[in-house]
DNA sequence: AAGACTCCCAACCGCGGAACT
DNA sequence: CAGTTCCGCGGTTGGGAGTCT
């Protein structure tokens, strides 16, 4: 049987996302839920097709992603994991809450698999590969060409020698220093809430900071379609809104928690951001 | 300073399978 | 039960950013 493309490719965009763009999608799902793919482009205004918007979604504006590297520990869960699982990158995804399984995939690819390699783990196998001295360099290219996916650069200098009798001294699982994902990097601009509007409830209190800045836990946001969004990981952590960065946003901050998480992911696309945290990292809440 | 090279990740592609008709 | 549609998954790629020469 044929098989139809996802959706008429006619005139439809490809490639980067633009803010605007992020804004209509995550606009149209925290106002309407997800459903039916393939007829959110048409339904939000974009000339995109559905896959796109779902994997736009999925893997940047979802408001549960964990954003930054993956921690030790995380790290280490994923090889487990891949060792029982292979590279089912969902069913490994699925035990990380906030992590996407196409962000697991690369970081398998470009991070895991190299330091497993220099702990002289066979990255596929999860079994030890030959000592590099014994290898010859038909063995060494053959186990290259059982390699998938993104390509690996292989080194082999005695830098890299160097490092990995390093490494297999070293006790334990060895990740970069990875700075963890603090909840003050999730921030979302806000304009100051009506007297009785949704952003506050009365059993938490707003925070005023030093530089004028308002904080409001997000927890306490009307997120519609409650079935559907769910803040997955981030139920207990307590999520701040920074009001003074609502002017540099791209939608004009709106008394509704849709748009204004609208406006945050757009604010997050922007370079304006960089400088934004900057800001918050100075308030040194955590 | 500038071109070459490498790394990384967002996004795309195509397939399998579930759901629907 | 066959045909069709759609979703989700895993593999792959393009290009921007960073680094090297």
């Amino acid at each position: 049987m044929g098989r139809q493309p996802c959706c008429d490719k006619v005139g439809l965009k490809k490639g980067p996302w633009t803010a605007e763009e992020d804004q209509k999608l995550v606009s149209f799902i925290l106002g309407n839920g997800q459903c039916c793919w393939r007829a959110v482009p048409k339904l939000a205004g974009l000339l995109r097709c559905g896959k796109s918007c779902r994997l736009r979604w999925t893997n940047y504006l979802r408001p549960d992603l964990k954003r930054g590297l993956l921690s030790e520990a995380d790290e280490k869960l994923v090889v487990d994991l891949h060792a029982q699982l292979g590279n089912r990158w969902s069913k490994i995804a699925s035990q990380l809450p906030g992590r996407t399984d196409n962000e697991i995939k690369n970081h398998w690819n470009t991070h895991i698999k190299k330091k497993l390699r220099k702990l002289g783990i066979d990255p596929l196998t999860h079994k030890p590969l030959p000592v590099p001295d014994q290898k010859l360099p038909e063995q060494e290219k053959k186990t290259e060409s059982t390699e998938t996916g993104t390509d690996l650069q292989r080194d082999g200098d005695d830098q890299e020698e160097e490092e990995l009798v390093l490494l297999k001294k070293s006790p334990g699982f060895c990740t970069d220093d990875v700075p963890m994902l603090h909840p003050d990097e999730i921030v979302v601009p806000l304009s100051p809430p009506p007297p009785t509007s949704s952003y506050c409830s009365s059993s938490s209190a707003s925070t005023s900071c030093d530089d004028g800045t308002t904080l409001f836990p997000i927890m306490d946001m009307d997120w519609p379609d409650s079935g559907t969004m769910c803040l997955m990981g981030l139920e207990d952590d307590m999520i701040f809104m920074a009001a003074p960065w609502e002017e540099d946003c791209l939608l004009a901050p709106q008394p509704q928690s849709a748009d204004t998480f609208s406006a945050y992911q757009c604010q997050r696309n922007s370079a304006a951001l960089v400088e934004q945290q900057e800001a918050w990292n100075k308030l040194e809440l955590f």
